[in-house]
DNA sequence: ATTCTTCTTTAGAATTATTCTAATCTGTTG
DNA sequence: CAACAGATTAGAATAATTCTAAAGAAGAAT
């Protein structure tokens, strides 16, 4: 049992306990995404990724999988540019640094930082999460 | 001497403030965003909003001069919706809860909110700003 | 295995927000 | 007022994303 085929295990594993067939682009896409350490990805830069390992999956399908994904709770997603979506592999509490210039992304653990003081929510509403993104730029 | 102009001059002053040409358009921009209390507008609703009181500004000059003011310092950008663009008035220090149904922003006093512990940015980086998204939604 | 049913994928068109182009117009200055 | 730099605009173009509907693959049933 090589590599490759313990990678695909895995995800079909992780695929099945979501309830996602395992389909052949499925199968890809989390091995790519879960493999190693985590990632924030883009839907155009997954795609191009995925077509530069010889893998065919329509730009159409990255998208549905990344929203599927996300729907199961497998990624989160972020919103720290009016341009493009990325999608995080880190579901857990933490937070972004955002470097503007490359569109990048690094993690802040959510232990380390603190928000305090938000006030009530407007009435009727309810706080669905706090998002902190610290706009890093060129020194 | 009316409100209308009284609008007016005041707006012509701030244009004049930082530089740009009291242009008709931009006079009856800056008079709307201005004159009252703090807004948030997206261009699209902003141009519903001039177009409904029967003023005549394209789609293109209202995207042109809401980055015009931006650059001036009298806006600022949010981003809080990867699909749509905000724009706010009030360019000081403070932070926003974000309606997600609805597509609005309420804003909470910089004083009120205290974001600590964060990291140092990544070597050579410098950070620009640090953006807090309290999203929330009916409870 | 073969068939059947239900999902899934996909190419390409469509949609949405935004930007660009290049022609026309207007504010300001002399 | 004339002249010029700067501004506006309609419409085309772009970019990210979503939709459509036709063809393909997975799982269940036979
Ligand atoms: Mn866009
Ligand atoms: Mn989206
Ligand atoms: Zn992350
Ligand atoms: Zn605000």
């Amino acid at each position: 049992m090589g590599k490759a085929s313990r990678d695909s295990s895995k995800a079909i594993a992780r695929l099945r306990g979501v309830g996602l067939r395992p389909t052949r682009q499925r199968v890809e896409l989390a091995s790519l995404l879960f493999k190693g350490p985590d990632r924030h990805v883009t839907a155009e830069n997954l795609h191009e990724e995925v077509a530069g390992l010889g893998l065919k999956i329509s730009l159409a399908t990255v998208y549905n999988t990344l929203h599927q994904f996300t729907h199961a709770g497998l990624l989160r997603q972020v919103i720290v540019d009016a341009a493009r979506g990325y999608f995080d592999t880190n579901t857990g509490d933490h937070q972004h640094f955002f470097l503007e210039a490359e569109g990048t992304l690094i993690d802040i653990p959510g232990e380390d930082i603190r928000v305090a003081g938000v006030p009530a929510p407007p009435a009727g509403m309810t706080v669905d999460r706090v998002d902190v993104v610290v706009r890093v730029k060129r020194a």
